[in-house]
Formats: C-alpha cells, structure tokens, sequence
DNA sequence: GTCTATGCAAAGTGTTTGCACGCTA
DNA sequence: TAGCGTGCAAACACTTTGCATAGAC
C-alpha cells in the first residue's frame, strides 16, 4: 500500500512516453491523486489539485482524468451515484472489489480469487471472453448500528 | 421466465396497497415495463410506453421509475453508460448478475451462488451485514470478433 | 369534491467543448 | 517557435421540479 511513489512514478514515464507535456496543473492534479488512498470524485479532486495550484480549473481536472484511466493506474468507478468515482489504488492493486456501506458510507476494497474463478466459468459457457468486473457489494455496518458511529469512517453519517 | 404477467400482477398489487392511483399512463408504463425481457433506458420505456399511450411524458416516467424500483420488481442498474439502465427480470430472479458484451452489446445474465459464498465470507472479516451486490463483467464477444456479428444482438455493432 | 398525477417547460447537475491565449518541450 | 494544454463560459445530456390543469377514487 506504500508503494504510491512508485506508482505516482509510473504515471509520470505514463506522460512522457505519450509525449504529453508536464503542466504545473497536471503536476498539481497527479500530486493530489497519488496522495491519497480514497476514492474520490472529480470535484474533490478538483479541490485538493487546486489546494496544490490555484490555477487548475475544473476543465482542467475533466481532461486529465482520461489519461489516469488510460494510464491503468486509476480506475474509473459508477456506484450508481450522481458523480463517478475514481479509485487511486488500481495500479498497486488491479483486481479489488469494492464494499460499499450504505451506513457508514466508506469504501471497503477486497481481494477474491473467487471471482476469477467464476469468471473463467462464465467464459466456457457463454462464450464471452471476460475483460474486467466490476463487483460492488452493498452493505450495511454493524458497528454502526450498535453504535451510532464506525472506526472506517469518522465523518459517518453526513449525507454529501 | 414466463411469469411476466404474475410479476405484473404483483406491481398493480402494489400500486392498490401503497394507494397510488392507476392512470392510463401508468398503465401504458408498466405494460410496457413488463413486456419485454430486456433492459431498457428511461428513454426507451419513454417511447414504448407512448406506442400505448401517445400522452405518456417523459416526465410521467421518470417519476413512474422510483415506483417500480421501490416496489421491487424491477432493478436500477448504473453501467456507467450516460443514462441509468433497468432491469425488469428482478422480481423473476433477484440474484442474479450481468455480463455486459463490449462488442455486440448485449447484457447477458447468470446466476452464480458463488458471489453468495463470497459474501458470507466478507460479511464474517469485515463486519458488514451484506444487502445487495451489483456484479457486472464487462466481456468481449467470442463470435462476434470471429464473424463480425453476434446472434445475441442483431443490432450489433450499433454505438447507441 | 378532493387531492394525487400529469404535461409542459424551465431549472438542475455533472461533464464536455469551442475559443483565444499561455507555456512546455 | 510550434503546437499542446489551459481557463472561461457556453453547451450538453440526462434527470428533476414548479405550476396550473386533468382525472382517479
């Protein structure tokens, strides 16, 4: 989980090997992205890259996004939300699922070779050829029922 | 599969319980909804319904949907198209899943008790209680990329 | 007759784009 | 210097909503 430099490096040979060029604005946003392990939405990242230089704009931000996804090393997330998600951890960690708490409102990542499992089921008998899943589990939390709060999330509770 | 029209039946129950009153529009909707198989956009069940009922507004099914997702017997599904897709075989078969073909398009369904095994196991580590899940496999399509076309979707091939 | 449901058009929301200018390579 | 990248604001696509009217119960 530490290895966010690296990846943060990654992006970077990413850019120049696209004969991209390296903008302050898009160094902002890289910063604020691989600074975190949270998944985000295009307007906090916006913040956070604006935090780092006053001059991104959310224009800006929209058309750097593709490139993160294009990278690999960001994967674009819909949890059926009003605003896509976007999660940081993708390059570290390329085959998670995600655990969404309706409570607590954190997102959980977990690891399972089941899914590969069924996955290779479905491509014999279908006949498909399985890209990528995109599995979402929508929970509730126990903790946070008994008491009134959850240790994943300490601003739990908010609604937006 | 051919309870469609008991799955009906069921929604029209709901509609008498929960005093909601029965509108031609509503009507023409949810004949609509509960004729096909497939899932559909907001857009979509917008002009089927209108073949049945030409006063049918766009607006009349976007504040129809909610109902038929409340009730439960059709589901709300996010592909991370532009617009929202919906399922209309959830009363049928609530546990199942898609595979979404980026080739031909199609949105196929399986069932797996696989995910079910898997999500006992998260419930236990992670202490959530499981409420729901949204497995979506994004695949690619063995014959279509043989034959240039695929027998699932005639349409194939089609961008929106 | 009451009050929910409707159509219309306007407003919202998240995202994308045209344009002229700025700045990297 | 050439041309990609940028901010701004307008444009977009989908969805929601305010309002006066229609119609189910």
């Amino acid at each position: 989980m530490s290895d966010k430099a690296a990846t943060k490096r990654r992006f970077l040979d990413y850019v120049q090997e696209s004969k991209l060029r390296l903008t302050a604005q898009r160094r902002a946003i890289i910063d604020a992205v691989f600074d975190t392990d949270q998944h985000f939405t295009a307007e906090e990242l916006t913040k956070w890259a604006q935090r780092r230089d006053k001059s991104v704009s959310r224009a800006t931000v929209y058309r750097t996004l593709p490139l993160l996804t294009a990278s690999g090393l960001v994967r674009e997330m819909d949890f059926g939300k009003d605003s896509k998600f976007y999660d940081p951890n993708y390059g570290s960690s390329p085959d998670h699922s995600h655990v969404i708490c309706e409570d607590c409102g954190k997102i959980v990542e977990f690891d399972s070779e089941r899914i590969s499992q069924m996955e290779e089921e479905l491509s014999r008998e279908l006949g498909f050829t399985i890209k990528s899943h995109r599995v979402q589990i929508i929970a509730s939390c126990d903790q946070f029922r008994r008491l009134g709060h959850c240790d994943r999330n300490p601003k739990a509770g908010k609604k937006k």
